[in-house]
DNA sequence: ATTTCCCTATCTACTGATAGGTAGATTTAT
DNA sequence: ATAAATCTACCTATCAGTAGATAGGGAAAT
């Protein structure tokens, strides 16, 4: 992928995690960028084609971060899942890119739905895995990941609706 | 309010509720209930003042069909908390208003925001009585409450996200 | 070596559609 | 007659997307 695919990418990440699918344009990222908007479209023919590359990117980021299932302890993987969410929010200042997407999932381009989804399925199948090797039955595990992943994509909403990020450590204080 | 107004308002908030704020436009709108976008601005001269509304009406209406926090037992309460979530999210097919405007939250108008948070404020406040009055202490009720909301709105994002509605009764199953 | 050719990446200039919003005339209801 | 509500007709700005030109860098052919 060529630097300015990246540029692209990185500007239109930041404006769709504060205010979805909607809130990025072609000029505006050629504008912050310092290129034309039918460059962009060189890069990315179509907002779904480039919607679909963000979900993408932004869903092999956050599961290369997390490892694999089985690194450490399932406690520690568990805390490391919900300090990559606070560490989003905090640190970027950002909503989850699919937790917004899955929001307006209605409303998307077909393969920005579809790369949406598979998001959500690959959180869950990897919460699946970290609380199976904990000992957890297949109902109760796939249970307490639908649980995890509801908790955190809310905890997020909740803190920036309010104003007030120490509201998302509130909420996953004793979720671990 | 004139009954053109409510027609607007229902207009805007079934489509706002499926894509979020930048998904409902005055033509739309118009087109929907069979008048031109003008009269739409007659009503609601503006967007922020409609999303105001949309968000302001949104909130009354809930907490209405809430009632008084101490209107049966705790448990109870919580029950019919969790119930208003999931039947707006099945019955409707929508997700909730505030929690779409309140993931877009940073890309919103002022006024739309501020409504925004209102009705977090004042879910909170609920949910808050709600567990004072079964004993808990603030900091305790706080807590719940705010790990509460954000369950029941992740939940709706997850469920919609992965095209099974039954995962919001999976997500809040014990939550009570 | 030089020329020809293609590829990448960008540009200018444009399209048709749609966005929110406005002025002023006209209709409808009291 | 007055006031409320809707209309026609328009505005400016922006949207995603397209056509065609251009510049520069190799590779291949002569």
């Amino acid at each position: 992928m060529s630097e300015t695919a990246t540029l692209i990418l990185d500007s239109a990440e930041r404006t769709a995690r504060q205010g979805g699918f909607n809130s990025f344009s072609f000029r505006d990222i050629a504008a912050e960028i310092g290129i034309k908007s039918a460059s962009v479209h060189y890069h990315f023919p179509t907002k779904e084609a480039l919607g679909e590359a963000l979900a993408e990117r932004y869903t092999e980021r956050f599961l290369a971060a997390l490892g694999e299932p089985e690194a450490q302890a399932p406690q520690d993987m568990l805390r490391r899942y919900v300090a990559l969410y606070g560490s989003a929010l905090k640190e970027d200042g950002l909503m989850c890119l699919c937790g917004m997407f899955g929001a307006e999932i209605a409303h998307l381009p077909d393969g920005v739905a579809r790369k949406t989804r598979a998001f959500f399925e690959r959180n869950m199948a990897w919460l699946q895995a970290v609380y199976a090797a904990d000992g957890l039955a297949e109902g109760a595990a796939f249970q307490r990941a639908a649980h995890m992943i509801a908790t955190l994509e809310g905890a997020m909403i909740l803190a920036r609706s309010m104003g007030e990020d120490r509201l998302f450590d509130t909420v996953t204080y004793d979720l671990v």
